[in-house]
DNA sequence: CACGATAGCGTAGGTGATACGCATAAAAGC
DNA sequence: GCTTTTATGCGTATCACCTACGCTATCGTG
């Protein structure tokens, strides 16, 4: 059997044989709730190794012994962020794509920092491995071959994931200076853009879909999610359509 | 008129009166050329303000007087490092929007680190805001009203630049440890996945979707890219549908 | 030619990650 | 119970970076 790496094992909290030795008095899933605990309280700016280990009551070095590196904190914290999947209805796999992506969509949004760490790699820890299962099962009684389901899945999470950190940035811009974020983005479109040079966006402009509060809009930005979507789902129909008609 | 913030106008060069006073030997368009070279040489981690600095023949703080601070550096270097949109062939939108994707995709491509760094915010820059008339242009003969356009457009940016930052991650770690990293994931996947817990992520991994070289493969990436785009496409066809016919 | 505004930049402070090595605690073996 | 073994806790020290501040050099203007 293949030897894992030691930064896979650690997601599923592995532990070989730790009988001899001084007992630890911190494991990797207690640092990873802390930092967790800190980014949501300050954001992910905060969680630095000291802030940390204070936290904890150790001293900073002391997580060195359970985390190989700040960079591998964060990737448990990615995991270690995310509800379990909900269990979807059965039967048609357009409303248990919805409601999967709806419940990953709530759990991102009750970590704001999720949007801002880079994801290493394909999904690994055990919630993610979990979420992407979940949302797997919704093809279940499709035709698609097995590949396809994965592309589709994948394809939905990047989306989503993207969706997320436009969100968060706008309500960060929104958050940082709330009256004049919209009224600056609108103002700077019709200074900027020529109509001349750019007649389609001119076109939108002066339509005033930047205008005053119709950018940020908390309503909107669930309108939007929505809009975008349903443009996959659609698209994952016409996919299934096409594709049971030949 | 709504006073702009120095951020919003630097970005696209404007310069008030600097008439009195020594004349720059430095503009923050050479700064962000500069910085767009070492990251494209070295990654992003070897931008720091003293590298870019150096670069130039300059001292490092000599960089502040033209540039805030190292994120508004990062900001401009995500205008300045994007290609001028290309001319879309006119007609079927379509194909207009699928020329439009390959296009951002391949002007990404240029600058592997485009991935890393976060986006502060809706489209501002020259470039960007080019590169978003562009994509609207495409849509201009739908029946689509402007707010829908900027959804679709928006939407599909985000998804691209998803599908970028995955694609990126991929190979870094293919980079980093080419034979090993397919056969990784798949040895991990199999020893985690349990087909009582995940029972659709084990049908997948039986049926060999993440063996060997499937995972990584130059050809798979592209086919993944088209897969998802076109899905995304087909729900635009669908939504045009719906539309029209009702 | 003196003045004032602006650019260049040296110094220094602060923050944060992390290598290294020793002290310490706990199990294993006698 | 005492020694040996092994892993943990963590103090110290280093290194890399960002950036505030203020001085000096330079150039247009009157």
């Amino acid at each position: 059997m293949t030897e894992l790496p030691p930064e896979i094992t650690l997601l599923w909290g592995v532990r070989e044989t730790p009988r001899r030795g001084r007992k630890p008095s911190l494991t990797a899933a207690d640092i990873t709730r802390a930092a967790i605990a800190v980014a949501d309280a300050e954001g992910l700016a905060a969680v630095s190794m000291a802030r940390v280990a204070a936290e904890l009551g150790n001293a900073t070095m002391a997580l060195y012994r359970h985390v190989k590196s700040k960079d591998e904190l964060l990737a448990l914290m990615t995991d270690g962020a995310l509800d379990p999947p909900p269990v979807l209805p059965g039967g048609d796999w357009r409303i248990g794509l919805t409601t999967w992506s709806e419940a990953i969509m709530a759990s991102f949004q009750k970590h704001p920092w999720y949007a801002q760490v880079t994801i290493s790699g394909p999904p690994i820890g055990p919630n993610n491995l979990a979420w992407f299962d979940r949302g797997l099962s919704a093809l279940e009684d499709t035709p698609l071959e097995e590949g396809e389901k994965v592309g589709i899945v994948m394809g939905l999470i990047t989306y989503l994931h993207g969706e997320l950190r436009l969100s968060f940035e706008l309500a960060e811009g929104y958050r940082e200076n709330p009256e004049a974020f919209s009224r600056v983005y609108a103002a700077a479109l019709r200074r900027f853009v020529d109509p001349r040079e750019m007649p389609a966006l001119a076109k939108v402009v002066d339509a005033g879909v930047f205008d005053y509060d119709t950018l940020y809009d908390e309503q909107d930005l669930g309108a939007d999610f929505n809009f975008g979507l349903n443009l996959y789902l659609d698209g994952i129909a016409a996919y299934l359509d096409r594709r049971s008609s030949t």
